[in-house]
DNA sequence: CTGAAAGCGCTAACAG
DNA sequence: CTGTTAGCGCTTTCAG
């Protein structure tokens, strides 16, 4: 019974379908008082059926909203196919805001300074309500910017010195428990393969991962990467050659796992009997190799669904709520900034082959 | 200089910062006529000083285009983060459409109704200029949908039946390729663990490769899959147990190549001394386990790259060209797809440790 | 509770 | 070549 003819289906087609004004036909459709229940019903029973939806430019015009969130990874485009970090994360978040009929628009770009220019692109052209914010890297430009641009932001990890609303891991705990399980198996040397030394997160593991080695009078080592599998392969060369020989080694993510195990075997070293590997993100991958990886598992689906409802929160709040206004009161602002931090999934050691009882032969 | 206040910059603003009307401003920044050089090169120089950008949504009302497209995925959510097809598919067209300015709006579904409940609700409020789709499969609602709603579409794959502009890829060739280089080696017996059955590609890979192994005096195998690990090893598990094993194996993706190499493995089978294998997609996962894996390598950004431009060719034909009617002449219609079509960067055999030199022992 | 009308910011057709 | 003006489709005050 759709008109299929050129001309778009207007408000206007639904209230004369209706027999009401148009007015009436937008109060009636989004719920809000002014019209009879009768009335409102008789009208949402027309809009189903001619197929009406409100046209999103139009509707964005004049409520000054988008109903379109923005999510910008600054990453070279080379390394966000290998993790299947970014597609899971994506996936959780795409999850949660279709829930609520908004859209997610997607952009990839190669460092953080683009990242500010198509934020201040889309703040120009009012192009998204809100975006989120992955992968803080020391002194990220991001924060400042989207503060002082006003446009709501949620980060996904990072620190309290954002003055943005987080969901946080708890990176530091996992990495707490990986040391602990690495000591009770009675490791002496453990080593920590880790990514990009720019983000906060490495950083942060790398000096949660130091500490409770310390403190369980354990000896640490460190090597940075740029997460690829290449620099995991020369990173765990260099670790194997070292003259006090780590006995256990944990790689900050699946690929440099991987990469690493091959390594260690190549060497002719026996995994877990001589060397013990722990893999950061757990994914296929752990699983699919011999012996099997123990990993780091996180809910990564969910913890891009937390942030994006968390900003759809903020994003709620903002309609009625107060001015963000960037001001004094700088306590309270972060007090209040605080408080609207969210804990991400609880991750959890998944032990399998690769750290398993027999004890490493120490030296 | 810019101004910090509340209110958002319009063209009025830069009109009058200018000193000549907005229409004058609009004509001097969307390259028309009806301006002097003088004028425009000011207005333009004002506007960037004052950091000003149409707003989009006002713009989308006016020309009635949004410089956004459109990508659903039609995939149990679960699949989509094992892959990184996905993921380098997304990286290309984002790259590809950046460049344009075009935005990209994703969304994930479980089926490809769910998927054209999308595009009905996208086309009645008008959210995006066209779409781009993939993992066509057998009686697809889609592109009828799409021809109907005279939605602007290209499609990664399928048939010509489609009746979209299309970006074809090779793999009836690269199948005879992988097959030719499998007898080469002398194999007899081989097999192919398909992905799901219903889709286009799969479907046609798996004609392809009984085709071609039936051509060279072969005995073709075929498993089907739903593109899990899970359902590799199962797969691969039946086949080591038929009275005549294959002496290779072919598998629809990387994940599955590694499951079931896995398997092999775990048989007492030496790879690839008595059983080849061969994986689709190349990714990292393939050169990281041993033996690596022979693989078909895709450029799948460049896939991604492709379809995003010959979807804006086919927006740009369409904002002067003929009206994509749909009507009579069928003939002189799917002459012109045809020639629509646009072919996807080709594949090419990638020979590692898993099918090198070494005979298989036939039986 | 309902209908008319103004305006969101832009483009494009219109007179000057 | 320039300035004025009427919409694009919707929401939302403002009279009735």
């Amino acid at each position: 019974m759709t008109t299929r003819a050129g001309r778009r289906l207007t408000i206007a087609d639904v209230a004369r379908a209706a027999g009401v004004s148009t007015g009436a036909v937008s109060y009636a459709l989004n719920g809000k008082p002014g019209v009879s229940e009768a009335t409102r019903a008789r009208v949402i029973q027309v809009a189903g059926e001619l197929g009406w939806r409100p046209h999103s430019a139009a509707r964005s015009l004049s409520v000054a909203r988008t109903g379109t969130v923005g999510l910008v990874l600054a990453r070279p485009a080379s390394t966000l196919g290998d993790e299947s970090f970014y597609m899971q994360l994506i996936t959780g978040i795409e999850a949660e805001l279709a829930q609520q009929g908004t859209g997610l628009l997607l952009q990839m770009v190669p460092s953080e300074d683009a990242c500010v220019e198509v934020y201040r692109r889309w703040v120009a052209q009012g192009r998204v309500d809100g975006v989120l914010v992955s992968d803080i890297v020391h002194d990220d430009p991001r924060p400042a910017f989207l503060r002082e641009a006003g446009l709501p932001a949620v980060a996904m990890g990072g620190d309290a010195a954002l003055g943005l609303p987080r969901v946080v891991g708890d990176d530091e705990r996992a990495v707490q428990q990986v040391v602990a399980h690495l000591a009770e198996l009675g490791h002496r040397h453990v080593a920590r393969v880790s990514g990009l030394p720019g983000l906060l997160h490495v950083r942060l593991r790398d000096e949660a991962f130091t500490a409770a080695a310390r403190s369980a009078g354990l000896h640490p080592q460190l090597v940075s990467t740029d997460f690829t599998a290449r620099a995991s392969r020369r990173a765990t060369e260099r670790l194997l050659q070292r003259r006090v020989r780590p006995t256990a080694v944990v790689y900050d993510n699946d690929v440099m796992a991987v990469a690493g195990l091959a390594v260690v075997q190549a060497h002719g070293l026996r995994v877990p009997q001589e060397v013990a590997l722990v893999a950061w993100d757990d994914s296929a991958l752990c699983s699919l190799v011999h012996p099997r990886l123990t990993a780091v598992a996180r809910d990564i689906r969910g913890l891009g669904a937390l942030a994006a409802r968390r900003l759809l929160r903020l994003l709620a709040e903002g309609d009625s709520g107060a001015d963000a206004g960037a001001g004094a009161g700088d306590e309270a602002e972060a007090q209040v900034a605080a408080a609207a931090d969210v804990p991400a999934p609880a991750s959890r050691l998944v032990v399998r082959e690769s750290t398993s009882a027999s004890p490493p032969e120490t030296r």
